[in-house]
DNA sequence: AATCCAACGATTTTT
DNA sequence: TCGTTGGATT
């Protein structure tokens, strides 16, 4: 099998990639067109550490990749010569294709990726050396806990009171700290899994040692150990690399920063691009320190700030720079735009959180009589739980809309179950896999059978499907299991052999089939069994883009994400988190509640430090809008069936006077939120909300509305939207399309109630304005 | 070994 | 409120 994480790059080499002929002296810079100064300046200061400070909607993405265009087409840097990092894989898809469009020609084999894609590059090449094989296993989050189970079970820990996840995220904090189990003392861990988790750390690093794995921090981790302990692998990196260019500097990890120092080392060109502002991923180990900290990190370092925002208005700057500024220890931008004021940030006080759900339903149907297109229109929140609202809402009203940021393909199940298979395939020693699936589908292996198992392969010390095989050589088993075990590993023989001559999709897909997996779905009656089938399929056709399996596993455990949207105009709902970087013309942020937006929890958990990361993240959901921000809060929700009372969210009242307009639901009013005094004004017994013994379940009942000035029809602000009739009468037999439960046929019609056979979902009763005609649906 | 119910607990997430 | 998980049941 060729190896596919080779690329015939010489060390050396002064090809240049870019043929003269298409970067003639007289067009030569055409690519600055349109830059303003201070983003040429960025990209024509090629040498030395420079930062680049873009604040939201500078163009930064613009700067980065004309940067590495310019360096490229100056010839200063063949592409084989240049780091460029992302943080996403979606980000270094970006700019991959958009400099590839700009130099006109192929990017395959350049250094562009995310940080783990390209450590694992790295790390590949090397294994030996910091004690892998150079086909190693990278562990996804399941195998992961599942790893941390066995090791607490071990070690006779109560996996209750110390769940693996909190176990396993210490460890990765500590990992994202390049903080290798030596480095601590065993105290570190405080008192978590009776003050064991030092102990525990290194043995899952000797496990993994030994399953030939690697966790995701283990990528970079063992990078910095592979160049610390090997000079000359670490000096012909750093002869190679005489260009780094690094983007979302502010979400770098100690673990990354520690690793683009050992490489910017030799020819200290290093170019970073980032916000501080921008910082909200320091609850998984991202450090804003390593953005402030720069200028000392890279003595003589240039600072360019991009100020000139090319995206909102004037009124959604200033409000957003009004919050923002409550923060402390910042590198200090000012934001700047020659649009216009455009329209105040419009906030608004509502009853509870199904009001503001209607209310900001009848918004968007408002936009879309004014033909705004859908897809200029994103509801932002602050946890995925609040998204459940917006649906049920746009169910309602018909209102296309997509949550962004559902699981990812390759973390369903039916994926990972189907890579494990192969997984084994690939590497029979892969323990984690083997448990994955030795009883999916059912086979009749329970606990006690895996148990006999472990017990053999942790006595001999071999891999589980060895010592299956050993097991049923023997009479230990009943023999039926035996039968059950020696086809299967049988069949995994057989698989393998036949991997060498055979091609790799038809491989796999004889794996799911002959080993029962895929008949496991076809005969399962669940609605979302045909849509795993599908997935499976999906994953089969993916395979026919690489050339091997390697180079497939190796993009499934790195690269693979969400298939991109399909053409439809959809309203996106999404967490904050997951709309960083993106823009829209139109952008809700409900739930400005202190508790929710604040996050007690982050506060309670790191403070002012967690206080401050929450108010970045107001103002990443502020800057997302283009045209107009809406900003609500309600004095009621609903939370874990419970009802309690909210305050408006601090940052409601950081919000400055002259660039929002308040507004509130009858019956409410309109005060401004308190203030906090600062950044520091919460006590940590605050709480923002106040259950009112939601216990019984009963809904909070609104004051009646005071005195009323002009004639007002009673309710109205209450009336639902008005139901979208159905352009035409649905009748028995008539095949529909609902959005949540997919197509089916009208079995029974009772008035604006109908009875509907869906294709997957099984028989439902709906309402008919739920349904549109399945011809209609697009 | 598989299935069924009660108790629990509940941000943010990429790779 | 709702989904997950582990213990009890068959």
């Amino acid at each position: 099998m060729s190896d596919p994480f080779h690329y015939d790059d010489p060390l050396n080499d002064a090809v240049p990639a870019v043929s003269p002929a298409t970067a003639p002296a007289a067009q030569r810079f055409t690519y600055f067109d349109g830059l303003n100064e201070v983003q040429r300046e960025a990209v024509e200061t090629l040498d030395g550490p420079v930062l680049v400070l873009a604040g939201a909607g500078t163009g930064k993405t613009r700067v980065l990749t004309t940067r590495l265009a310019h360096l490229l087409m100056t010839r200063r840097a063949s592409p084989f010569q240049v780091l460029a990092v992302t943080f996403t894989n979606k980000a270094a898809r970006e700019m991959r294709e958009r400099v590839g469009a700009l130099i006109g020609t192929p990017t395959e084999g350049w250094w562009m990726g995310t940080f783990h894609a390209l450590a694992a590059r790295i790390l590949r090449r090397h294994a030996e050396l910091v004690g892998l094989k150079g086909n190693f296993t990278i562990l996804d989050s399941d195998d992961q806990i599942r790893l941390v189970k066995q090791l607490l079970k071990a070690e006779n820990i109560d996996d209750k009171k110390w769940p693996a996840r909190a176990v396993l995220g210490v460890i990765e904090r500590w990992k994202d700290r390049a903080l290798t189990p030596d480095k601590l003392k065993p105290q570190d861990g405080g008192d978590m899994a009776g003050g064991r988790v030092v102990q525990l750390y290194r043995t899952y690093q000797e496990r993994l040692q030994s399953l030939n794995a690697c966790d995701f921090g283990d990528l970079l981790l063992h990078n910095i150990t592979l160049f610390q302990a090997n000079p000359e692998v670490l000096a012909e990196y750093q002869q190679r690399f005489r260009y780094l260019l690094v983007d979302e500097y502010q979400d770098t990890n100690v673990a990354q920063y520690l690793w683009l120092r050992l490489l910017a080392q030799k020819h200290k060109n290093i170019c970073c691009v980032g916000d501080d502002d921008q910082s909200i991923y320091g609850w998984r180990g991202a450090e804003v320190g390593n953005i402030l900290r720069f200028e000392n990190d890279f003595p003589g370092a240039k600072v360019i700030r991009l100020e000139q925002n090319y995206r909102s208005t004037g009124h959604i700057l200033a409000a957003a720079a009004g919050v923002i500024s409550n923060n402390q220890g910042r590198l200090g931008k000012t934001l700047w735009t020659r649009s216009d004021h455009g329209e105040r940030v419009k906030v608004r006080a509502l009853w509870d959180g199904e009001e503001e759900a209607r209310w900001i339903g009848e918004e968007i149907e408002a936009l879309q009589r004014a033909k705004v297109p859908l897809s200029q229109i994103a509801v932002l929140v602050r946890a995925g739980f609040q998204t459940r609202e917006f649906e049920e809402r746009f169910i309602t009203l018909g209102l296309p809309y997509r949550v962004v940021g559902g699981p990812r393909f390759y973390e369903r199940q039916e994926i990972r179950d189907a890579m494990a298979y192969l997984r084994i395939v690939v590497q029979p020693d892969d323990d984690l896999a083997f448990e994955r699936i030795i009883n999916v589908p059912k086979r009749g292996v329970g606990p006690a059978t895996i148990q006999q198992l472990y017990q053999l392969a942790r006595a001999r010390g071999i891999p589980l499907t060895e010592a299956t095989w050993q097991l049923v050589q023997t009479d230990e088993l009943k023999p039926k299991m035996r039968t059950t075990l020696r086809n299967l590993m049988t069949d995994f023989d057989r698989w393998r052999t036949l991997g060498a001559s055979t091609p790799h999709t038809e491989l796999a897909q004889m794996v799911l089939d002959e080993s029962g997996y895929t008949d496991m779905w076809k005969v399962d009656k669940t609605p979302e069994a045909p849509g795993r089938l599908e997935n499976l399929k999906e994953l089969v056709a993916a395979m026919g883009e690489f050339e091997n399996l390697a180079g497939f596993m190796e993009h499934v455990s790195l690269v693979m994400d969400n298939a991109e949207a399909s053409g439809t105009e959809m309203v996106s709902v999404m967490t904050l988190h997951g709309a960083k970087g993106l823009e829209f013309d139109y952008v809700f942020l409900p739930g400005w509640e202190d508790g929710l937006f604040p996050s007690q929890r982050s506060m309670d958990d790191t403070g002012i430090a967690g206080l401050e990361e929450e108010r970045r993240l107001a103002y990443v959901g502020l800057t997302r809008a283009r045209r107009r921000a809406h900003v609500s809060h309600a004095a009621n929700r609903r939370m874990h069936g419970s009802w309690v009372t909210a305050i408006p969210s601090r940052f409601v009242g950081e919000l400055p006077e002259q660039h929002i307009e308040t507004d509130a639901a009858p019956g409410l009013s309109a005060a401004p939120a308190p203030t906090f005094g600062g950044a520091g004004g919460f006590g940590s017994s605050f709480g923002g909300f106040r259950d009112f013994g939601g216990g019984f379940g009963s809904r909070p009942q609104r004051q009646p509305p005071g005195p009323r000035t002009g004639p007002v029809i009673e309710g109205s602000a209450f009336e639902v939207a008005p139901r979208r009739r159905p352009d035409q009468p649905l009748k028995r037999g008539m095949r529909v399309f609902h959005q949540k439960f997919g197509y089916g046929t009208v079995k029974a019609v009772d008035g604006d109630k109908l009875e509907i056979d869906f294709e997957q979902a099984g028989t439902k009763k709906v309402l008919d304005s739920f349904v549109v005609p399945a011809e209609k649906a697009g």
